[in-house]
DNA sequence: CTCATAACCGACCGCTTTTGTAGGATTTAA
DNA sequence: TTAAATCCTACAAAAGCGGTCGGTTATGAG
């Protein structure tokens, strides 16, 4: 398996935020019931999501969570990184803060790095596919009848 | 990390069985020592190589493994679901014997799979990147001038 | 003020996978 | 007969995964 089910539940809980027309905070009690996940262990995710930014949060009562930013302008590379960490094919690969894709035992013996060739084409096209993809596609696809553009009941605004 | 030192190291064994010009097996103590792997481990991994029918052994003395097809057919795909097993970007997905790609919670809530269009496209991403690249391009990425085409030394042929 | 709600934090825990090691059995060329 | 190999199974340390638990802090409502 690529990913574990850090990304599938870190991405369900970001399309949960989007799903929300209104820009009052949702509980992750709610996301949890929801989504049919284990609360406990989404407050472990939703803390990696806080670190990246990508997410804000606001405590007490009728506190939650919000997307830092537009769906639109979240990339689910960004997502999926701060949630399993940095993608990279190997263990051996670490990319640069330039963009730069290092093997670690590159040229270490008498030959080039047999495996570099294979893993920076998987690394591309794997970073391809995250990084066009939007959570507001993601938001778009899970449910487009559900979220007419409505406001929340009650709402003042 | 999306592969583990299974698919790094299985691949450095294919590459050097591919690089081996005749057509005369090498053993695996050969491969362990020019690649500084473990040998008892590599015995694991040529297993898997095997059973899928990408090499062939032979036993007793002067044995070994030799491609069981030459390079330029063997594409990365097999060689990498057969050490890591099926390439699937999560748990919940699994491919048909047709080719079609199947999430087990697709619509079982009343909403549509939010995360599937995600996957979906790392899954093509990563199938295309892995196979679109055959063995023989690794062979001549990992020494282009090592091993210009000269029949092994006392070769009948 | 107090109480319920909800974010926040860290420790723990059983399970599986990974990355090997070890020991032996079998085959085969010399 | 012996040495070189593949082959096979069992074992084991370590790490990551998926999740639980208990407690602390912040905050709006009554």
């Amino acid at each position: 398996m690529l990913f574990s089910t850090k990304a599938e539940y870190g991405v369900r809980l970001m399309v949960e935020l989007g799903r929300q027309p209104g820009s009052m905070p949702i509980s992750l009690s709610a996301v949890a019931e929801a989504e049919r996940l284990p609360l406990s262990y989404l407050e472990h995710l939703v803390a990696k999501l806080r670190n990246a930014g990508l997410v804000t949060s606001t405590r007490g009562a009728h506190g939650g969570y919000r997307l830092a930013k537009p769906a639109e302008e979240i990339t689910m590379d960004s997502v999926v990184e701060a949630l399993e960490g940095q993608i990279a094919p190997m263990e051996c690969f670490h990319e640069t803060p330039e963009g730069k894709v290092l093997c670690s035992h590159e040229n270490d013996g008498d030959r080039a790095c047999a495996t570099k060739l294979l893993w920076t084409r998987v690394q591309g096209g794997v970073t391809k596919a995250l990084a066009g993809t939007t959570l507001a596609e993601l938001v778009e696809f899970s449910g487009p009848d559900a979220r007419a553009e409505r406001v929340p009941v009650g709402s003042a605004a």
